[in-house]
DNA sequence: AACCAGGGAAGAT
DNA sequence: ATCTTCCATGGT
């Protein structure tokens, strides 16, 4: 068991971050300590890491305990919870823009990735066209069917475990028929090294969504959302997002939502930080 | 009861 | 290439 402080220079609003990460019922969020235990899984070994939040929005300090290769993984909770990432400099760039209001008020919310790329496509799969609650719950339910539990946190299933699923095992969890068929195809695409997530770090976004976007399931919304949340590429505007629509219609009180080709146009202002501005925009409706 | 939801594939022009 | 229809679930 190692342990080790990071402190970063602020903002990083670290109770907000854990405050969205609560919406999914996976994960292990305990608010009043300002902890977070984070499942990292490489082939079949399983670790938990615990992430705990020390410092304030000025100057935030983390203590973070795990067991196994410390450099490594380390490295890797850096990159999920962007501590790299200059939060101050987005801030300022948002200053001069119609997002002004939304960014003071959600000053300091970084993006925090999935916790690994496999169950960010696999998630956004389940979750496509559900509304969140039953979106949650069916990822809960396919978790905690298929997945393994460890040190009370649940790691999602390997591509090995999903791609040997049947339609009808997802259709007892109320997956639709289709739904299930995206999920097995995936878990298959993987398992057979046909689709390889670790040279996307070398990629830019469009080799990434040229090669996605072939895989029967994946369309333009699962690609941005992937790019966001599983691999934190900083650009990125889902505007078929019913969510983003109803945000962008609350915060300009429009009558109805924006079409596509009005969030284009709004959205150019706030290149090249345009995940940060979907973020905050859920937030305002979450 | 009817319409909506953090979409996408398949079919029809 | 673009537009329309169908898919299937729970929620409101």
């Amino acid at each position: 068991m190692w342990q080790e402080t990071v402190t970063l220079s602020g903002p990083y609003h670290f109770e907000l971050a854990l405050d969205r990460l609560k919406l999914d019922p996976l994960h292990v969020v305990d608010l009043s300590n300002k902890t977070i235990k984070v499942p990292l899984q490489e082939n079949t070994n399983r670790t938990v890491i615990e992430v705990k939040g020390i410092g304030n929005l000025h100057k935030p300090e983390f203590l973070i305990k795990g067991e196994g290769n410390q450099q490594l993984l380390m490295e890797r909770i850096s990159e999920i919870f962007g501590w790299h990432t200059d939060l101050k400099k987005i801030h300022d760039h948002f200053q001069n823009t119609d997002l002004k209001d939304l960014f003071r008020t959600h000053f300091g919310t970084p993006l925090v990735l999935d916790f690994d790329p496999f169950s960010c496509l696999l998630k956004c799969i389940i979750h496509q066209q559900l509304n969140l609650n039953f979106a949650f719950t069916l990822t809960q339910r396919f978790v905690q069917t298929f997945g393994h539990e460890q040190d009370g946190v649940w790691f999602y299933p390997e591509p090995e475990v999903v791609a040997n699923l049947t339609v009808e095992e997802l259709r007892e969890l109320q997956f639709s028929r289709r739904k299930a068929e995206y999920v097995i195809g995936i878990g298959k695409l993987i398992a057979s090294g046909k689709l390889d997530f670790h040279k996307m770090k070398q990629q830019s976004d469009e080799e990434i969504a040229s090669e996605l976007i072939e895989i029967r399931g994946v369309g333009p919304w699962t690609v941005q959302n992937f790019l966001m949340s599983g691999l934190g590429r900083p650009n990125l505007f889902p505007v078929a997002d019913i969510g983003l629509q109803n945000a962008l219609k609350k915060y300009y009180q429009l009558e109805q939502k924006p079409t596509t080709a009005e969030m284009e146009q709004m959205k150019t202002p706030w290149e090249p930080y345009l995940t940060y501005a979907s973020l905050y925009l859920w937030r305002s409706i979450e």
